[in-house]
DNA sequence: ACGAGTTATTTGAACTCTCAACTTCCATCG
DNA sequence: CGATGGAAGTTGAGAGTTCAAATAACTCGT
């Protein structure tokens, strides 16, 4: 896609904004990095594991919450993943016996997912193996600075797609 | 996961280096940042131009290469994929009549993917709006500064994972 | 108490991805 | 040449994800 990005012109429908070199440079290394990493870690876990990234990351979150239970919809959101995708993936979880559900009280359409001991033993025995991955992956990589700054930016792309606060599914709005 | 931290000991088999609250912080944000961008690229290419990101990836480095065709391999180690799930896109990507195979002459094993003046239609047809996703979601929160950083951030991690050249299918040793 | 309009969660089908074979062909070496 | 090992690509089954639709229960206003 070569286009020339000659005249720095005010908004013009017309012809799209393309990103320039230095972005496009950016915008591969950011692909080429998240798809490696994702496939690096989700291999990693599923050799050791027997799970994929994301369902550690629910058990993660599970195993930090009050009573290490959650309800499904809050979850859901802090794992910023769709209803749907965790309500799959809480019943291949309940299948392995990591996580079971639990009515709520209070709500009758309520669900809380609750990590179990078996799920909360596979957590710590596998949690060293995995920082480890990420240690060397990441953090081993980079410095103080970078770090800092990675962090940084990933706060302000998260907030900028996150409904910021509101309960509904996933509707980024636009 | 509350451990504490509290002697910075040389290398310990025993008891695992945790990460720090700050690379807690930042490693959250970041498989925040990543989950909701990439759902978030997927939906909106998914309703525009009927494809995931990864496809319209692919079409991307074909529109690029020479005569727009390229080697399965070469495609799938472009595009950070294992040739397995290339080959399963393809053929999805055939089906919708936007790439095709072609033989390769030197090597009777060997296939090309070659974009179609339809694929080309189609990728020409909505990189401005993709264009725009990824500029609103990424490029136009971030400082020149940081977009610097990113990169170079990123161009570190996903060294770190890629054979560095060599050949084999992904098999990032280790 | 009734019904309209939400909210919580699940479901199933279609699609995508992974993993482990499998096929075919190339290359090298004796 | 013929065998052996590697490389290119595909395949099918199983696992995970998406999307739209369905179910059930809560909330309000009247």
């Amino acid at each position: 896609m070569e286009y020339m990005n000659t005249a720095p012109t005010s908004p013009d429908p017309g012809e799209p904004r393309w990103l320039t070199d230095e972005e496009q440079r950016v915008w591969r290394a950011y692909i080429d990095a998240t798809t490696l990493l994702e496939d690096h870690l989700d291999r990693q876990l599923q050799r050791d594991a027997g799970m994929p990234h994301v369902y550690y990351g629910l058990l993660v979150k599970l195993a930090e919450a009050p009573e290490r239970r959650l309800r499904m919809t809050e979850l859901a959101m802090s794992a910023k993943i769709t209803r749907s995708r965790l309500s799959h993936a809480v019943a291949r979880l309940e299948k392995s016996g990591w996580v079971r559900r639990a009515d709520c009280p209070s709500d009758k359409r309520g669900q809380f997912a609750v990590l179990t001991d078996e799920g909360m033993e596979v957590l710590s025995r596998h949690a060293p193996g995995h920082v480890e991955a990420v240690r060397q992956a990441v953090f081993g990589r980079l410095t103080p600075e970078q770090q800092k700054s990675l962090g940084e930016i990933m706060r302000i792309v998260a907030e900028g797609l996150q409904p910021s606060e509101a309960g509904a599914d996933l509707p980024w709005l636009r």
